[in-house]
DNA sequence: GGAACGATCTGC
DNA sequence: CAGATCGTTCCC
């Protein structure tokens, strides 16, 4: 299991989104196989950047390989890696992970044993990301980054719009790996 | 200064 | 299907 080179996310979001799906997240003793990618970008009025830098997204203007998380509804946290080159302004959100290692930390984070990861806010929750975090290198091999066990990307992933956004609803950013076949 | 609104989740 | 809950952004 090696670390993600930075070169492998210093490219356009959408390029590199569907060949994050079953790379793998790891946070402490948290491991995750990601299932579910969205991309987003400056040019995009669904990003946080589309309106150009703010305190809140200047993340997601700096390097490729970074950590975006920002907070939510009140409540909840959503992470995103950061791809591109500095000053593009995008990243990919991690929308799912299917749980490897660390279900117990997970499971007691969340305070339930199912549906421990399958959406951005409960997943940021059950690998203890919050806005602390915002900002890790990922590529470092440091205890929150990004891997790659040899699995490859799904061949024939499901492509859809995006999800919980209210414009841009019709630009297909959307990959899941399907289970099956 | 104030109001509106979320890249969501949960329980009813 | 509506409520939770608060930081960020935008408008006056």
């Amino acid at each position: 299991m090696r670390r993600l080179r930075r070169s492998f996310l210093t490219r356009d979001s959408h390029v590199v989104a569907p060949e994050l799906l079953n790379k793998l997240l790891v946070a402490g003793p948290c491991v995750g196989r990601i299932v579910e990618v969205e991309a987003y970008d400056s040019t995009d009025p669904a990003s946080h950047t589309f309106r150009g830098v703010t305190k809140r997204n200047a993340i997601m203007f700096g390097r490729a390989g970074h950590l975006y998380v920002y907070f939510t509804y009140g409540m909840h946290h959503c992470a995103n890696v950061v791809t591109g080159r500095v000053g593009d302004g995008q990243a990919v959100l991690l929308r799912a992970v299917t749980p490897m290692s660390g279900l117990d930390v997970m499971a007691a984070r969340r305070g339930r044993t199912l549906h421990l990861a399958d959406g951005p806010g409960k997943l940021c929750q059950a690998f203890g990301l919050d806005l602390s975090a915002n900002g890790t290198d990922l590529c470092v091999g440091g205890a929150i980054g990004l891997y790659d066990d040899g699995v490859p990307p799904p061949e024939l992933p499901l492509i859809t719009p995006r999800i919980g956004i209210s414009v841009g609803v019709d630009t297909p950013w959307r990959w899941v790996a399907s289970s099956g076949t």
